[in-house]
RNA sequence: GGGCGCGUAGCAUAGCCUGGAUAAUGCACCGGCCUCCUAAGCCGGGGACCGCGGGUUCGAAUCCUGCCGCGUCCGCCA
């Protein structure tokens, strides 16, 4: 079944008479649950498949639906057409249904969008390291991050931003070391400049060859975790001009996070010892070769032996495990969060799974927190491989965005010579970050995608410039018609043309969509909803004038048409991050 | 070796959780449509033994199971 027809607003509406027809042809219970969306779009917008009925009431299923069906039509006259087909009653939504409910989703600023009983939700996404350049890696955990938390913000819950940035460990030392060398001033400015590969790759490269440097970076490393004044003054350096630029990246991208949620690592730091004590009062802490760890249970390693998480090293140093379970102390005890959401990539699957086991085990969890690793794919080149540059290194993530926006503006020059200047390179901008926005958000996020230019700003397919390309031809009508959106009480609309009915079906449906893909934190679902709006009001657009209707009548009524269908389209894309201009 | 994930037209992807009717969408391909609201578009057409084999079911792309292929992870990096 095409996901997008799913009708739960028409399945509200005509449950309760489904269930009585049901009850009257004697069934009733677990077995009357048969009501769902019709697998064919022609057929119908729900079906009830009565084949399962067949051997309780001793008849055939085809004889079954149209005894339902005979039962149920007059009960739903104004709602909806009822057929019997081949064993299926298929319900399908009259015009005067979609036309009330069209009606009430213009009065509604929320386009019938709920809030939710509020729950807190800690979203950890993004985690750039600190003088380390950003990749596509951090595109897919930022993008995706940002539209799961807009989402959730949208649906009325408390919801914390945390930028768990890579702040703190070993390299530190080799980095400060690397500064000093530098002059602090020289390398402020190259970082600030965004310099941070090259800033890395020195530091690496005299790390990997100078005897005296590895010696200077260890000692260096011991200065900061033993809280030395200059050394944390010089650490701090490194961080502050790190994240000046990549608040210019998130800026350049379009996503909500600011300084105030950047939670580094360094952050937890303090909270380390009181994750070894609260394990080590629990008895669950053990030694192994001098370290301790924690043996959650159900994992081996390749000699089939239990598998531990490691809490700290056995020089005393902590690792990542331990910083994420202080991460969950601090979000639980001090944040109140209900729900934990990591949008971090498939390959720490294991890693999150032990570190929730524990988590739990040492009741930092109970039953009413809910930890989630919103995991997601990598970006593949055309080859299927890890996307890189021609050198084999990771793509700069600002390299990408430059180029995305310098192909939307030459697109747009092409296209449509009239618009210029400054103009020209705004619309760019929403044009060229939308569209590796939504490339990103539309493809099912567990599985990795190939990234390719040309299919991800092409004005044709599931993309995000056929989807604004819909929005601005919207508003290109409205600023002929004189007429001021948005659109509030019109009456009656009119839903006669087979292409007004089907954008009907399916502007209705945005209220279901948006929580379908909150609750399964899926992206993708909201991107093919409302590509199919798009395509939907594209069939409209082409076959139902708007501006020359026949009558006022039906000109305003197709008016409101185009007004729901931009607000849909509009609130769908502010919920995914993108912009949509009002020209293109 | 073990864990996890993936395999759907030439290509790229939905659909799998929650089993239903002719497997959907886009690109590419073929054929139509601009004195008319943005043709960056629309309409029509061809193209798929849903990796392979078993099982459950009235019914399987969907659930279970075995195999094959690819990816990824498997103790002191994060």
């Amino acid at each position: 079944m095409h996901g997008v027809n799913r009708m739960k607003i028409l399945k509200q509406a005509v449950e309760d008479e489904v269930a009585a027809a049901l009850a009257g042809a004697g069934v009733e219970g677990e077995l009357a649950n048969l009501l769902g969306p019709a697998t064919v779009e022609e057929h119908g917008d729900l079906a009830v498949p009565c084949h399962s009925l067949a051997p309780i009431l001793k008849r055939s299923p085809v004889d079954i639906a149209e005894l339902i069906t005979s039962e149920l039509a007059p009960a739903l006259s104004g709602i909806a057409e009822v057929s019997a087909v081949s064993g299926f009653v298929n319900i399908k939504a009259e015009p005067a249904w979609l036309a009330t409910s069209l009606s009430e989703l213009l009065l509604d600023e929320r386009l019938g969008v709920s809030t939710e009983n509020p729950r807190v939700a800690a979203v950890d996404y993004s985690s750039p390291n600190v003088a380390k350049e950003m990749h596509v890696g951090h595109l897919r955990s930022t993008v995706i991050g940002d539209a799961i938390v807009r989402m959730l913000i949208h649906k009325g819950h408390t919801v914390y931003r945390e930028n768990h940035v890579g702040d703190w460990g070993t390299p530190f030392g080799m980095l400060i070391e690397h500064l000093l060398d530098l002059g602090e001033d020289n390398a402020a400015d190259e970082l600030g400049m965004g310099d941070l590969d090259g800033f890395y790759k020195q530091a690496r490269a005299k790390f990997n060859t100078d005897e005296m440097f590895v010696e200077r970076a260890r000692n260096r490393v011991v200065m900061l975790q033993g809280g030395d004044d200059e050394t944390l003054r010089l650490w701090r350096v490194l961080v502050d001009e790190s994240m000046r630029y990549f608040n210019e990246v998130y800026s350049m991208l379009g996503v909500l996070l600011t300084n105030d949620d950047i939670m580094g690592e360094s952050n937890y730091h303090h909270l380390l010892p009181e994750v070894v004590s609260r394990l080590d009062n629990l008895g669950i802490l053990e030694d192994s070769d001098g370290a301790k760890v924690v043996y959650p249970g159900g994992w081996v390693n390749r000699e089939g032996e239990p598998l531990p998480l490691i809490i700290q090293k056995a020089d005393g140093g902590y690792n990542y495990a331990t910083t994420d379970l202080a991460c969950i102390i601090d979000r639980v005890e001090r944040l109140g969060c209900n729900d934990l959401l990591y949008v971090v990539g498939t390959p720490q699957s294991q890693h999150f799974k032990m570190v929730f086991e524990v988590a739990k085990q040492a009741g930092l969890m109970d039953k009413s927190h809910i930890a989630n690793h919103i995991k997601f794919g990598s970006v593949l080149d055309s080859d299927g491989k890890i996307l890189k540059s021609r050198e084999g290194e990771a793509i700069k993530l600002v390299d990408l965005l430059n180029e995305s926006v310098v192909r939307a503006e030459q697109t747009i020059a092409q296209r449509n010579p009239s618009i210029e200047g400054e103009q020209r390179i705004e619309i760019a901008k929403a044009i060229g970050i939308g569209a590796v926005k939504y490339a990103d958000l539309s493809t099912e996020r567990t599985k990795d995608y190939i990234f390719d230019w040309d299919r991800m700003l092409s004005f044709e397919g599931n993309t995000s410039p056929y989807l604004q390309y819909a929005y601005a031809r919207i508003c290109s009508i409205f600023r002929r018609s004189k007429v001021h959106t948005p659109l509030r009480d019109v009456s009656p609309i009119i839903i006669e043309h087979a292409e007004e009915a089907l954008l009907a079906r399916r502007l209705v449906n945005f209220s279901s969509m948006v929580d379908e893909a909150l609750y399964t934190y899926s992206p993708h679902r909201l991107c093919t909803y409302l590509h199919s709006v798009a395509s939907a009001f594209a069939s409209f657009y082409e076959n139902c004038p708007v501006l020359s209707a026949e009558d006022d009548e039906i000109r305003m009524s197709r008016l409101a048409l185009c007004d729901l269908t931009a607000r849909t389209l509009s609130t769908g894309l502010s919920l995914l991050g993108i912009d949509c201009p009002e020209q293109m």
